[in-house]
Order: structure tokens, then C-alpha cells, then sequence
DNA sequence: GCAAAAGTGTTACAGGTACACCCATGC
DNA sequence: GCATGGGTGTACCTGTAACACTTTTGC
């Protein structure tokens, strides 16, 4: 069982000329699911351990936290601490497509949604090492995104936690430096990630009053009763069943497939579709 | 005259290995007015000239129109094309500091309000040079921030725009190469400083719908009238002046001083002051 | 007095909330 | 039948838009 140590930090970095290099780029992303992928290790915030998760409820569909996964960075500044998805940034790649690839790379599955989130270049981050500038972005995985099985690790970028790249190991669906974590139970992250998965908490809430994101999270057709509960865990209070339909259905953005939900021993729900429409310009995938 | 000509670009650049560096970082600020400070030039949007406002209104209280600075690139890429106040990020600088600093070495006074705008790393901006990724900024001067003297030029940071830095030349309130623009008459901007301009108007107006920062444009105490006035300026539409009043007054960030406004041939009207609140993190000035 | 803008009152409407009630299914 | 959640109807409350009206100044 491999030790959680205090954070190295930077102070394990013995390059104090690195301050003078002009300051370094990278892209972190925090990444919103429901639940893990079924192959996926989940982490253990006091530890920091993870282990693979036999998933037992199958059919369950009880939206009740938000996951994040992470990754365990191998060297130093922070080696063995558990860090946001990200990378430096190629010179030949946009932003969102370094966020997209790095963040692949760690979950092994694209996002149904991804957006930037903010930019963070404190001094105090990078005391003694390079100075780091970190353009934050946030993803959802929706269930269909997480359904299938996870993308071969291939030639693909090195999930490796920001600025610090580092040979994706072990074979798909087991390595042991990619792992889900609870959003409210995480363990210590390097740099300033906390204050960047904080920042992102916040966003995600104050985007489901005004906007339309609960149901990124959800499969390709959903009934009220999930989307609703969806909203529910996000904004962390029940809403009344009745005022949600109506409200939705007034959006114009639910498309009722005319199918409907049997199983339940109760009448059966209708399956609704999510309308695609353009997107604010800057935001969004297509960004 | 100082003619015009098509923006050199980055093709002028012959360093095509410049490709294969880490991007470079450099902070970019819209900063917006309902006036430009008295000593101040406006530009020509079609010759790229700027001159010497001789501004005659001395009392006239109109908002009508946005201005914003800019500044005039000396060195290629886009040598001779107007750009944003801002430039590369010294490693003992916060972001928000690299703004104000460079904001305030172009408009030689501090504004009433900074906070950070979008991140734009698009791959096509450096087809030839060293990839940039600007982070850019969006800041608002009242007219307490451009009512009194210009600070001096000093041994200030130069205001050169973007990654381009170069001596600030010329006496104070002169200087050729800062000059405020409407902002819906601008000239060529380098870079893709026009989709940074376009994003930031957007984002003014959004934020004026469910936020208060009209106040931030007029000086420590105001009339309702003149609140109202900005806030038809950047929303572009008239406002019911009764409802403005009541909703206004009902938000309760508006104390009353007591004082009224005499001089106009009818009621006086009463001043009011803005109350200090905390801002959200992230966010405002103190960032 | 007259014009102009400050400031108040009142009504109508739209959207949200709360909650009673009916409907359709599994057991 | 009965429990359970899907789905509908409706009264109430609140914030906003529209606009008539009064008040107070300068000329």
C-alpha cells in the first residue's frame, strides 16, 4: 500500500533558476459524472488509495453525488499527490483540444460537454519552481459516454497531472494513477487544484439556475423524474415534480419521443429528448 | 501622416522555428469608459491617426457612446496596428497585476473595476510564430478614475499590447500611441484582439442584466437619472424611469446621501452612493 | 405660469410556487 | 384493491411593464 505523504511541493524542485524561465501553460480540466465508469478504480480520499470498483448496482439510478476523477502525479513538484487532468499545451493545438485530449487520455472516454472555466496564475503557486499558468476547464460525462467500454490507451497523450508529463502505465481499466473520487471527499491535490474543483463547484451550480446542464448527465433519452433528480443533486434541494414539467416542457428544448419508460411499478414515464441548439460562441465543445 | 497599412502579421516574422517553443503568456485588457480622460487622444478608426481631444463639452453628461483604449504596436507582428493594453507576464506577477500594471502604463490612472474576461489560445492565431495564448481582461473607468491628473510615465512598465513590449516614448498626455476608439468605430486590431472586444462588449451587456456594475462608470455619488442613463447606454434600449427607481432602490445597494443635485432647470434630483459589497471570488478586482 | 424632469401610485400581466387531484401501472 | 409515482389543474404570490399623476425646480 503505497504511503501518502505530506506534499512535496516545490520545495523539492532544486532549480531556483527556473524562475526566470517565462512562465509555463498547462490545461487542467475538472470533470463532472454521476457515477464512475463501471471499469474505473475510486479513491480514498483519507489514504489516497484506489481500487478497482465492482460496480453492484447495475440498473440503479440514484443520482445522489458528483464524481471527479484525478490523477496520481509520478514526479516531482507534488509527486504522489493526486492531481486534475491536464497538460502543457502543444504549439500546435487549441486549448479545448489539449483539454479534450489530456483529459481522454485519464478517463479514456470523450465528455459530453466541456467548457472553460477560468485561468489561475497566483505567484504564490510556483514559489520556488517555474511560474504556472493553468487555464481551467470543466466536462460532464453523461451515462452514455460512460456506457461503453473505455477507449484503447494506444498512442495517446499521457494523462499526467498539468505541467509534469509521465508515461501512461498498466493495461486499460486498472491503472492505479487514474481514479475516481467523491466531489466532497478529496484527498489533498497538488497545486492549487482544490481551489480550481471549488471554483468549478460553484460554476456548476450557479449554470443549472440559469441554464440548461442537468442533462448532459443523463443518456441520449431520459424521463422527467431522472432529469429532475439530476437538478435535484446539483442544486442540493427537492423541486416539485409537477413545476419541473411544466417549467422544462415550456423551454421548448424536450423533444417527447412518444416512448415511454415500462418496469416501474408505478404508470409509465415518457422518454424525452434533448433538443440541440447552437451554443453561446466561447463556450461550450465546439469551442 | 502615418498611413495605414494591411497588418504585416505574422508573416513579417521570419523565425519559423519559433514553432517549436513553449507558448508564450501574455494578458490583454478591454477597458471601457463612457468618456475619454481630458488629455487624452482619440483615434481615427480609417486612418489609424490618432490626435488631441480638445474636449469641449466640459460639463456635458451624456452617455451616448463606449470608448476604449488602445495601443499602437511598434514592432512586428502587426507593427503600425492598434492592439489592447497588456503584455507578457513577469514571473513575480499575479495576472490580475500584469492587467492593472499594463493598463495603467497605457491609460496612466487605475480603473474601477478589473476582472478576468476568457482565455484564447486558437492554434490559427500563430501560424508562423510562437504560439500565444492571451488571457484577457475586462476593466471599467468611472469618472472618478479619469476625472483628476494622468500619473506620471515613471519608470512604469511599458504599455506596449500583448507579447510585443517596447519603450514608452513621448511626454505625458501625448503620447501618439495610446489612443481611445468608439467602441463600435474601431480600426484593425492585431491579433484576434477584435474577437476579444466582441466577446467583452457581449459580456458587459450580459452583466448588466443581472448585475450592478452601471455604477461603476460615474463617480462616487450619482443621480438615478444618470444611473439610468448608462444603463440605456449599454443596454441600448430605453428604461422606464419610475420602475428603474423603485427596482433599483429595492436592491438595496443604493444609500442615499442626502444631498441633491442643483443647476438643472427643474427638480433636484437626489444623490445616491453605492454600497460596498463583497464580491464573488474570482471575480472584481481584488482577484 | 410653463416646461422639464424628479418622484409616487396604480393597474395589468407573466412567471413561479404550492398543493389538490386524477391517471396508469405493478403487485 | 392498493401503493406509487406520472401527469394535470388551479389558486396564490411576486416581480415587472406600462402609464397616469403629483411635486419641485429654473426660466
Amino acid at each position: 500500500m503505497r504511503s501518502m505523504t505530506v506534499p512535496a511541493g516545490y520545495a523539492a524542485v532544486s532549480a531556483s533558476e527556473r524562475r526566470f524561465l517565462p512562465p509555463a501553460v498547462a490545461v487542467s480540466t475538472v470533470a463532472f459524472a454521476l457515477q464512475p465508469p463501471a471499469e474505473a478504480r475510486i479513491g480514498d480520499p483519507a489514504t489516497g488509495e484506489s481500487r478497482p470498483w465492482a460496480q453492484a448496482a447495475a440498473a440503479g439510478d440514484d443520482a445522489v453525488t458528483l464524481w471527479i476523477p484525478l490523477v496520481r502525479r509520478t514526479r516531482p513538484p507534488f509527486a504522489d499527490c493526486w492531481a486534475l487532468p491536464g497538460g502543457p499545451i502543444p504549439w500546435d493545438e487549441t486549448l479545448v483540444d489539449t483539454a479534450l485530449r489530456t483529459l481522454r487520455a485519464a478517463v479514456r472516454r470523450a465528455p459530453g460537454y466541456l467548457e472553460q472555466l477560468y485561468s489561475f496564475g497566483a505567484v504564490e503557486r510556483s514559489a520556488d519552481a517555474q511560474r504556472l499558468v493553468t487555464i481551467a476547464y470543466w466536462a460532464l460525462y453523461g451515462e452514455d459516454e460512460l456506457a461503453g467500454a473505455a477507449e484503447p490507451v494506444a498512442a495517446m497523450a499521457d494523462p499526467g497531472a498539468s505541467d509534469d508529463p509521465h508515461p501512461a502505465a498498466g493495461d486499460p481499466g486498472s491503472d492505479p494513477n487514474v481514479a475516481w473520487f467523491s466531489a466532497d471527499r478529496l484527498p489533498p491535490l497538488a497545486f492549487d487544484h482544490a481551489e480550481i474543483v471549488a471554483y468549478a463547484l460553484s460554476r456548476l451550480r450557479l449554470k443549472t439556475e440559469y441554464s440548461a446542464v442537468a442533462h448532459r448527465f443523463l443518456g441520449e433519452t431520459f424521463t422527467l423524474a431522472q432529469l429532475r433528480a439530476v437538478t435535484e443533486a446539483i442544486r442540493g434541494h427537492a423541486v416539485d415534480p409537477a413545476n419541473f414539467r411544466r417549467q422544462s416542457l415550456a423551454q421548448g428544448y424536450l423533444i417527447d419521443t412518444g416512448e415511454t419508460q415500462t418496469g416501474a411499478r408505478h404508470r409509465p414515464a415518457r422518454l424525452y429528448r434533448f433538443r440541440l441548439r447552437t451554443e453561446h460562441p466561447n463556450e461550450g465543445i465546439a469551442s
